[in-house]
RNA sequence: GCCUCGAUAGCUCAGCUGGAUAGAGCAACUGCCUUCUAAGCAGUAGGUCAUGGGUUCGAAUCCCGUUCGGGGUACCA
C-alpha cells in the first residue's frame, strides 16, 4: 500500500474517532503539496470543519497529530489555512528511488487479471493521395495510444484499415487514364502516393473547371456536380470497378501498388507499424452482406429507386442511406463490413477507433446500426475523436493542395537538425550515419512531442511560416537532458566510479528532493494517461521531469561532489531520470539519443 | 435551423474528477560557459481565465444564458 492510501485511511480513521464522522475514501483526498509550500502531502480540512465545529487550523492540528502519530513514514506536519501539509521521512523518498532505479519496467503495469484484448484502428489512409499533417496527428496519436494501453497492462492489436475503394480513388484513376501518358513512378522518378495525389488534385481542378461552365449556363450547383462529364466518368469506374472489370480491376491494382510503396516508406520514417492491415475492398462485400440481411429482417427498408436506407429517426437522427441506388456501397457499409470481421478474427474485449472529430456523427451512426444489426458490442466502440490540425489560412484539404505534405515536413524538420547541430559544433566526433541517424531522431522528437503535447481533443494549429522549436518545452529539449545524463555516466564508467544503491543516507537538497518526487508520480501519470486515452499528459510530465533535472544539474556537481554517499546518491537519481524519461517518450513512439 | 466541440499572456499550449498567489514555452529585455553537454540555468515584463448570472466555505474548473469560432447534419471518405 502506497503512502498516500496510508494517509488517506489514517484521515478516515481520525474523523471517526475525533469527531464521530464515517465516510469513506471518496471523500478524503490525499494531494501532492503544492511546490511553493512545505509539505509532501496535503488534506484539505474545510470540508471537515462542518462537523469538526471547530476552525480550520484546529481541525487541520488534530488530524495531523493523530495521522502523524499513525503512519511512521510521516515525519511531522504544518497547518497553513485550512491546508494540511504532511512532510514525509527522507527514508521514504530513498527507499523509493532505490526501487524505481532496480525495477527495469518501472512505472509500468505487467499483464495482469484486468488484461483487456483491445484493437486499436489507426492511420486509415485513403489511396488516392499522400499522407498530410492531418494524418501525422492520427498516426502519432493511434500509436502512442497502443504503447499505453501496453504501459497499463492490456494486449494491443494495431490495426489499420486501407480505404482502397471508393469514388475518391476512381476519380485519381480517370485523370490519369485520360492525361497521365503512362506516366509511372519509375518514369517519372515521382513517389507512387505523390504521383496518385498528382491526378487526384488534376481531377478536381477539372471537376471545378466543369461544374463553373455548367452553372453558367443555369444548372444548380448540385446538378452541375452530378452531371459534369468528368464525375460521371468517374462513377462509371466505380460501377466497373464493382463489376469486376478486368481492365479497372488491373488499373486500381497497379495505381494502389504504387501508393502502398509510398506509404511504407511514410509508415517507418514516422516509425509507426500496423499487427493487421484490412483492406475495405475485403470487407465491403461482408458489409454489402450484412445491410442486405438487415433489409430481409425488416431493420433497414428500400426506396423506390433501389438505394437501401436505416430509419434513425426513432433514435433522434435522420435517415441514413447505406447502399446507393446503383447498388455500390458508401463508407458506413465498408464500416460495418469491417467490423463484423474483426471481430470473427480477434478475441477483442474492446475496439478503439483512432479518427478525427468531423466522423463523431458516423461512429454515433455506426454503434446504432451494428446494435440494431444484432451485434452486442456495437454500442461498445469507442471513438477516439480527435481534433484538427489547421493552418493559418484554416483546414487542410487535399483537393485544393493546402496540405502540408508529411515526407515534405519530415525531410524539412531532418534539415533544420542537421543545420543546427552542425552550428552547435554537436556530434563532430560521430560516424556520417550515425550523426545522420541522430538528426532524424531529433526531428522526428520535435515533430512528435509538438503535436503530441496538446490534448488531442482539441483542435491544434500548426503555422509553416515558423518553423517547430528546438528548444523550450519542446521533444528535443527532453532528448538533449537524455543525452546529457548519458554524457555524465560515460564519464563516471571512464572515472571508474562505480556506483550502488547502497548509499548511506546523505542529506537531500530541496531541489534533489522536488525531482524524486517527479519521478515517483511516473506511475500515476501512466495511469492517468492509459484512463483518459491522453498522450498529452505523459508529454507534459516528461518535460516537467526534465525541466527540474535540469535545475538540479545546474545547482549540483555530480562527479566532482566529494562526499561519496552523495555522488552515489546523485548517480542513481541521474540515471533514474534518463530511465523514466526514455520510457515515458518511449510512450509517445520518441527515441532518446545517447548524444546530441 | 438542429446537433456537437471549443474560447486561459502578443503567439502556441498546460491547468478543467472544485482548493492556497492561474503555469510553461516562444517572441522582447537582463545576467550566467578556464569546472560533469549553454538544444541549458536564473531573472524582468506580460492575465477582467470570452461575457452575464447561479451553486459553494472556496470556481479557470460544475450548472444556465449570451457572444464569437470550429466541425457535423452528402447517393464524398
Amino acid at each position: 500500500m502506497n503512502l498516500e492510501v496510508l494517509i488517506q485511511h489514517a484521515t478516515i480513521e481520525a474523523l471517526k474517532k475525533l469527531y464521530d464522522y464515517d465516510t469513506d475514501t471518496a471523500l478524503v483526498q490525499v494531494q501532492n503539496t503544492r511546490k511553493d509550500q512545505i509539505g509532501d502531502f496535503t488534506i484539505v480540512v474545510f470540508p471537515f470543519v462542518r462537523f469538526s465545529k471547530k476552525s480550520p487550523e484546529v481541525t487541520g492540528k488534530e488530524i495531523g497529530n493523530f495521522v502523524t502519530e499513525k503512519v511512521n513514514l510521516i515525519d511531522s506536519f504544518q497547518v497553513v489555512k485550512g491546508f494540511l501539509n504532511f512532510i514525509v521521512k527522507n527514508d521514504y523518498w530513498l527507499k523509493y528511488l532505490r526501487d524505481a532505479f532496480n525495477d527495469n519496467s518501472f512505472g509500468l503495469i505487467n499483464q495482469g487479471e484486468n488484461c483487456k484484448t483491445i484493437m486499436v484502428e489507426y492511420s486509415s489512409p485513403n489511396t488516392n493521395k499522400p499522407l498530410h499533417l492531418g494524418h501525422i496527428r492520427n498516426n502519432l496519436l493511434g500509436y502512442s495510444i497502443s504503447e499505453i494501453l501496453k504501459a497499463n497492462g492490456h494486449k494491443v492489436i494495431k490495426t489499420n484499415i486501407v480505404n482502397d475503394r471508393g469514388i475518391h480513388i476512381c476519380k485519381s484513376m480517370y485523370a490519369w487514364q485520360k492525361w497521365g501518358n503512362g506516366e509511372t513512378p519509375e518514369s517519372t522518378g515521382i513517389k507512387g502516393d505523390h504521383l496518385v495525389g498528382k491526378y487526384y488534385v488534376e481531377f478536381s481542378n477539372r471537376l471545378k473547371f466543369e461544374i463553373a461552365e455548367l452553372m453558367s449556363k443555369g444548372f444548380s450547383e448540385e446538378e452541375a456536380e452530378n452531371n459534369a462529364p468528368s464525375m460521371i466518368a468517374a462513377r462509371e469506374l466505380l460501377v466497373k470497378w464493382e463489376a469486376n472489370d478486368p481492365e479497372t480491376i488491373n488499373l486500381w491494382k497497379t495505381m494502389n501498388e504504387w501508393v502502398y510503396k509510398g506509404f511504407d516508406e511514410t509508415y517507418r520514417k514516422l516509425g509507426v507499424d500496423f499487427d493487421k492491415i484490412y483492406y475495405e475492398s475485403d470487407t465491403y462485400i461482408t458489409g454489402k452482406e450484412e445491410v442486405l440481411r438487415g433489409e430481409k429482417e425488416g431493420v433497414f427498408f428500400r426506396k423506390e429507386d433501389q438505394s437501401v436506407w436505416a430509419d434513425l429517426t426513432a433514435d433522434g437522427l435522420d435517415q441514413k442511406l447505406l447502399l446507393r441506388s446503383d447498388g455500390t456501397s458508401v463508407y458506413i457499409t465498408q464500416d460495418i463490413g469491417t467490423a463484423k470481421m474483426r471481430y470473427n478474427d480477434f478475441d477483442i474485449d474492446k475496439m478503439i477507433y483512432v479518427v478525427g472529430n468531423e466522423q463523431n456523427y458516423h461512429f454515433q451512426i455506426l454503434a446504432l446500426l451494428l446494435d440494431k444489426l444484432g451485434y452486442s458490442w456495437g454500442k461498445d466502440l469507442f471513438h477516439f475523436s480527435y481534433g484538427m490540425v489547421e493552418l493559418p489560412s484554416g483546414k487542410m484539404k487535399s483537393r485544393e493542395g493546402t496540405v502540408v505534405d508529411a515526407d515534405d515536413l519530415i525531410e524539412e524538420m531532418t534539415d533544420v537538425a542537421r543545420k543546427m547541430s552542425q552550428e552547435l559544433g554537436k556530434l563532430e566526433s560521430l560516424a556520417k550515419d550515425e550523426a545522420e541517424a541522430t538528426y532524424r531522431m531529433i526531428a522526428l522528437g520535435a515533430l512528435k512531442y509538438f503535436i503530441l503535447k496538446v490534448d488531442p481533443r482539441k483542435n491544434m494549429l500548426f503555422n509553416p511560416e515558423e518553423s517547430i522549436d528546438f528548444n523550450g518545452n519542446t521533444g528535443p529539449f527532453i532528448q538533449y537532458t537524455h543525452a546529457r545524463i548519458k554524457s555524465v555516466l560515460r564519464k563516471a564508467e571512464e572515472k571508474q566510479i562505480n556506483f550502488t544503491t547502497d548509499f548511506l543516507l546523505p542529506e537531500i537538497s530541496q531541489k534533489e528532493k522536488d525531482l524524486l518526487k517527479t519521478i515517483t508520480l511516473f506511475p500515476d501519470v501512466v495511469k492517468e494517461a492509459g484512463d483518459n486515452y491522453s498522450p498529452a499528459v505523459i508529454a507534459n510530465y516528461c518535460y516537467e521531469l526534465v525541466k527540474e533535472y535540469n535545475q538540479f544539474y545546474h545547482d549540483h556537481s555530480i562527479l566532482a561532489e566529494s562526499d561519496e554517499a552523495k555522488r552515489n546518491f546523485r548517480l542513481v537519481l541521474s540515471s533514474t531520470v534518463a530511465k523514466v524519461a526514455k520510457t515515458g517518450m518511449g510512450l509517445l513512439g520518441i527515441q532518446m539519443p545517447e548524444r546530441m
